[in-house]
RNA sequence: CGGGGCGUAGCGCAGUUUGGUAGCGCACCUGCUUUGGGAGCAGGGGGUCGCCGGUUCAAAUCCGGCCGCCCCGACCA
C-alpha cells in the first residue's frame, strides 16, 4: 500500500480531550475518528490491526473445536424476557423500536440468542459438547464511555457460548477456553495475568478474568507473589484473622459525645481528632425482611457481593433511611454497634480485628461514642470478610500481604451451569431419553480493547511500537527524496520485491522532508522502517532498522526483502 | 444521574473580565528555494464564534434556555 492512498491522517499535536495513551496515540496516529460519544470509525490501519488479533483468536478457538458463527446484532425483546434480563439488564441495553411498535435491543451480549438457537437444534447428548463463537459489534449504553475505544459503547467483542451434558464435561470445557486464552494473549503479546472475579450482571459462579497489566488500567488486581493467588479487587478475598488485643491495650471506657450534624466518617474523624481507622462504620442491610449490621473499619468499604455470598441470598439492599430510624432510634449516620435491637445480627469485618477503643455511632441523632471495644460492648453474631480488600490485606492462601497493580480487562470467562438454559427452558435428551438443561459457559474478549490495551503497553513518547503479530503493516519503506529517481525506483524495488515473499508493506510515497515521515513512522510504529537515501544509494545500500531497538542494517536493496522475511516471519505467529 | 470544566477554521489555542472590523500556530492550496529527524520566503483559501431566544444602535463577549464534549463517582469486553 502507497501512503497517499492509505488514508492515515496523522496528527502533529495531541487531541485535547484524549487522556491515556493508547487513546491519544489512536487518534494521533490516523487509527480513529470519533464519531459520537463513545462511538467511532476504525481507520484502515487500526481495521488491518483489527483482522490480525482476530485471525489469532479464529485460529486459537478454530483449534480447540469451537466454530464460527454469526447471530444478529438486533434482538428481539422477548428473548431477553424469557430470562428476566430486559429489566434486569436496565439502561445499559441500547433499545429501538420498528415501525410495527415491537421492542429490541441492540445485542450488549448474546446468552439468550445462543441458547434459543441451540434449544431448537441440539436435541441429543450426542451432540454434545458443542462451543459457537462470534466476532461481531456490541452495543453498551455505558454510563461513562471514556479512553477511546477502551471503554466504548460500540466494540467489537469475540464471545463464544459452550454447551455441555454436565457438569464435570463444563468444567473441562471451561478450561480448554481458559487455555486457548493465553494462547491468544501470548500471541498478543500481552503482558497479563488471569484473576478469579465477579459475576456482575451475566451470572453464575467460577469466573476469571483476564487483566493486561498497565498503570491506567480501570481494574485493580489484588495478587500475592508468595503463593500467586490473585482476584479482581472487587473479588478478592482476606484471611480469616481473630479479634485479640494488642498486649498492654487498656479498655477504654465508652463515652458518648456530642458530634451535631456530623454523618460521615470524614467528618466525625475530624472533629474529633481521631483517624478513619479507629472508627467502626455500620452499615445496615435488609435482605428476606431482616435486617443485618454489617461493622467493617472507617477507613473500609463494604463489599455487597461478599455479603450476599456468606448470607447466601439472591441479593441485599442498604436499609431505608425510615428503617434505619426505627432500628437505631436516630437519623441516617449515627448507626453504631452496641445498643442495637436483638433482632439485627450483626457481622463484623476481618479489617476491625484486634483493634480497641474505637468510635462509632451512639445510637442517638446528633451523638457518637468513643472507647467502644468489640467483645465488651457488643458482641458479633459473627466475624466475617466483607469488606473490599485492599493492599497489604493477609492473602487468603497463605497470609502475606497482598499487592495491588492495575489492569485492563481484556477477557472474561464465565461458568454459568444451567442458569440460562433452565430460563430458557433448553435441554436435550440424556441417555435414559430424559430432558436436562444444557451446563453453559460464556466467554468474551474485547477486540478493540486488546489493542488499545496493546498500545497502552508497547509505546514511547514518540509513538506505537508494534508487536509484529498485530502490527497493520511489518515494513514501512520511505524514499527520502521523491524527487531524486535513482532512489525512488530503489524504493519501488523494494516495495515491489517485499511484496514478492508476501510481507506487509507500506511505501511512503509522499513528497515530505525526511524528518516529517521518521516522525511519522515511529508515530504510527510498524515495527521495520527501511529507509532509502541518495547516500546509502550511491554506495548501494539501504538502511533497515527496527521501531522496537534502535538497531540499525544496512543492507543491499536486492537483499532487503529476505533479510526482512527471515525475521518477521518467525514473530508473525507471537514473540516477535 | 450528581459534582467540576469546556464549546471560536481540519487540529491546538488566544480573544469574553471592560460589547464596537474574528485572530495566532499547525495543517491545506500556488510559486520559488531547500531536501537524512516535523524546512524557508512570498501569496492564497477556509469560521452562521455549539444551537435557540432575549438585552442593545451594536453581542464570540451580557442574560435565559437547550444541546454537545471532557474529567471525578456507581458499571464492564
Amino acid at each position: 500500500m502507497r501512503w497517499s492512498r492509505a488514508l492515515i491522517p496523522t496528527l502533529k499535536e495531541d487531541p485535547a480531550d484524549a487522556e491515556v495513551a493508547s487513546h491519544r496515540l489512536m487518534i494521533r496516529a490516523g487509527l480513529l475518528r470519533p464519531v459520537a460519544r463513545g462511538v467511532y470509525t476504525y481507520l484502515p490501519l487500526l481495521l488491518r490491526s483489527i483482522r490480525k488479533v482476530s485471525r489469532i483468536i479464529r485460529e486459537e478457538l478454530d483449534r480447540m473445536g469451537a466454530v464460527e458463527l454469526l447471530p444478529p446484532i438486533l434482538h428481539p425483546a422477548e428473548l431477553w424476557q424469557e430470562t428476566g434480563r430486559w429489566d434486569l439488564y436496565g439502561p445499559l441495553m441500547m433499545r429501538v423500536t420498528d415501525r410495527h411498535d415491537r421492542e429490541y435491543a441492540l445485542g450488549p451480549t448474546h446468552e439468550e440468542i445462543v441458547t434459543d438457537l441451540i434449544r431448537r437444534e441440539v436435541r441429543s447428548y450426542r451432540q454434545l459438547p458443542l462451543s459457537v463463537y462470534q466476532i461481531q459489534t456490541k452495543y453498551r449504553d455505558e454510563i461513562r464511555p471514556r479512553f477511546g475505544v477502551m471503554r466504548a459503547r460500540e466494540f467489537l467483542m469475540k464471545d463464544a457460548y459452550s454447551f455441555d451434558a454436565d457438569e464435570a464435561s463444563m468444567a473441562d470445557t471451561y478450561q480448554k477456553f481458559h487455555d486457548a486464552y493465553c494462547a491468544i494473549f501470548d500471541r498478543c503479546e500481552l503482558g497479563y495475568r488471569a484473576v478469579e472475579a465477579e459475576a456482575g450482571e451475566i451470572g453464575g459462579t467460577v469466573n476469571h478474568e483476564f487483566m493486561v497489566l498497565a498503570g491506567t488500567g480501570e481494574s485493580a488486581i489484588l495478587s500475592c507473589a508468595a503463593c500467586g493467588y490473585g482476584a479482581a479487587s472487587e473479588r478478592a478475598e482476606s484471611a480469616q484473622r481473630d479479634h485479640e488485643l494488642p498486649d498492654g491495650h487498656q479498655l477504654a471506657p465508652l463515652e458518648v459525645v456530642d458530634t451535631p450534624g456530623k454523618t460521615t466518617v470524614d467528618e466525625v474523624s475530624q472533629l474529633l481528632g481521631k483517624p478513619a481507622d479507629s472508627f467502626v462504620k455500620t452499615l445496615l442491610f435488609e435482605t428476606d425482611g431482616k435486617t443485618i449490621a454489617a461493622l467493617v473499619r472507617g477507613d473500609r468499604e463494604i463489599n455487597e457481593s461478599k455479603l450476599r455470598r456468606l448470607l447466601a441470598v439472591e441479593r441485599v439492599e442498604m436499609a431505608e433511611p425510615d428503617r434505619v430510624k426505627e432500628v437505631t432510634g436516630a437519623e441516617v449516620g449515627f448507626a453504631g454497634p452496641h445498643t442495637l435491637p436483638d433482632t439485627v445480627r450483626i457481622i463484623a469485618d476481618y479489617s476491625l480485628a484486634g483493634h480497641g477503643n474505637l468510635v462509632a455511632g451512639a445510637n442517638q441523632t446528633d451523638r457518637h461514642v468513643t472507647g467502644l471495644e468489640i467483645g465488651r460492648d457488643v458482641e458479633p453474631e459473627e466475624w466475617a470478610d466483607v469488606s473490599l480488600a485492599v493492599e497489604g490485606d493477609p492473602c487468603p492462601q497463605c497470609r502475606q500481604p497482598l499487592k495491588e497493580t492495575r489492569g485492563i480487562e481484556v477477557g472474561h470467562i464465565f461458568q454459568l451451569g444451567t442458569k440460562y438454559s433452565v430460563a430458557m427452558n433448553a435441554t436435550f435428551l440424556d441417555e435414559s431419553g430424559s430432558p436436562v438443561p444444557f451446563e453453559m459457559c460464556s466467554y468474551g474478549i474485547g477486540v478493540t480493547r486488546v489493542i488499545a490495551a496493546a498500545i497502552e503497553q508497547n509505546h514511547d513518547d514518540r509513538g506505537i511500537i508494534w508487536p509484529v503479530a498485530i502490527a497493520p503493516y511489518e515494513v514501512e519503506v520511505i524514499p527520502l527524496n521523491m524527487d531524486s529517481e535513482v532512489v525512488v525506483q530503489t524504493a519501488e524495488h523494494i516495495y515491489d520485491a517485499c511484496q514478492a515473499v508476501d510481507l506487509e508493506v507500506l511505501l511512503d510515497d509522499r513528497a515530505d522532508r525526511a524528518g516529517s515521515k521518521f516522525a511519522d513512522a515511529d508515530l504510527i510504529g510498524v515495527p521495520w522502517r527501511v529507509v532509502v537515501g541518495d547516500r546509502g544509494v550511491e554506495e548501494g545500500v539501504v538502511e533497515v532498522a527496527s521501531r522496537r531497538d534502535a538497531e540499525t542494517a544496512t543492507v543491499a536493496p536486492n537483499e532487503v526483502a529476505a533479510y526482512l522475511r527471515d525475521r518477521i516471519q518467525p514473530a508473525r505467529h507471537g514473540g516477535g
